[in-house]
DNA sequence: CTCATTCCTTAGTTATTTAATAGGGAATAA
DNA sequence: TTATTCCCTATTAAATAACTAAGGAATGAG
């Protein structure tokens, strides 16, 4: 369990765009100096960055890149969803929900006491209906740690992390 | 970011175990068919898990799978580290712990204000000393969210999830 | 106007990890 | 002594991650 180098990395991106700013943009080159990334990964990371209104960018000479709002408005969720998708810590493939939950092999324990809860699935996506996915005693673990994770994620701000750094 | 099929299966396996231990042993293909889960690949999953003690295990006819200890006494998050090895959200592969932060390429601010702190590894394990890792501000984001998981983890038994299963 | 700069987009490639399969071996109870 | 069951290791196929490459489009400076 890890996060990948397009969350890892994105975020520093941005978080050197934060603290890099002055007044002009900050272009790609600096930051992968700056941050030892190739810039061609880099190009990568901004276009998600772009499409999610978190940053801004504007081409040319003295063009590069900004932060859409100021730091203190920006979710660090909003960043890391956009770099790796939304918390989805168990899997659920299936588009068909109304299979959900009835092949009660699934479910550790057998027994007519035993109803599959419709709602085991931890994924943030509405898209993702599960059929296949770990149920109920699993499934709630799944789910309790998917609910931490998103609580630190929105309750700190670009701010919040710009303070860390340069503290 | 998610959870392999080692960590959610070996748990779906553990739960299986608990849930359906009758006096007997339970047998891997009982928790193969239960579960869904090819044999040859639960054995893998029952490896690490006898290793850290969680499982026990009886060959021969009759022979299978218990649990070492009482449900109540299994901390989930010893299940979850046996299968997936221990909490490390950001990557920080370098033996040299002397050569840490050293680097000031890393860190997304510049000027001497920027002192990089030691500890900005989210790693559990000792053994992996940092000299590439996401530094400061994203540093410290991981490390909070790792906080958090393993807050989780260990603060729920296998006895709390038996019972989210038979509920 | 034109040209250097900078972002933009897509395709392709390589490395790593995951998820399994396969097959023989060793212990044990009936 | 034999069917059962766990044990161990190697191999492989598929998926994903992590880049690299390359040409294009917009824009500001001179």
């Amino acid at each position: 369990m890890n996060i990948s180098t397009k969350g890892r990395y994105g975020l520093r991106a941005v978080l050197d765009i934060a603290c890099n700013y002055q007044g002009k943009p900050v272009t790609l080159s600096a930051i992968s100096l700056r941050q030892q990334i190739s810039e061609g990964y880099l190009e990568q990371l901004m276009a998600p960055l772009k499409k999610a209104g978190i940053i801004v960018s504007s081409r040319g000479a003295q063009g590069g890149y900004s932060l859409a709002r100021d730091p203190q408005h920006i979710v660090v969720g909003e960043i890391f969803r956009a770099l790796e998708g939304p918390l989805n810590l168990a899997v659920c493939t299936s588009e068909d929900e109304t299979t959900s939950c009835k092949k009660k092999d699934y479910c550790s324990s057998e027994g007519e006491a035993n109803a599959c809860r419709n709602k085991d699935c931890s994924s943030e996506s509405e898209a993702t209906a599960c059929s296949k996915k770990d149920y109920c005693g699993s499934g709630y673990l799944w789910e309790e740690i998917q609910k931490a994770i998103a609580e630190v994620l929105d309750s700190h701000t670009l701010a919040d992390l710009v303070n860390k750094e340069t503290r």
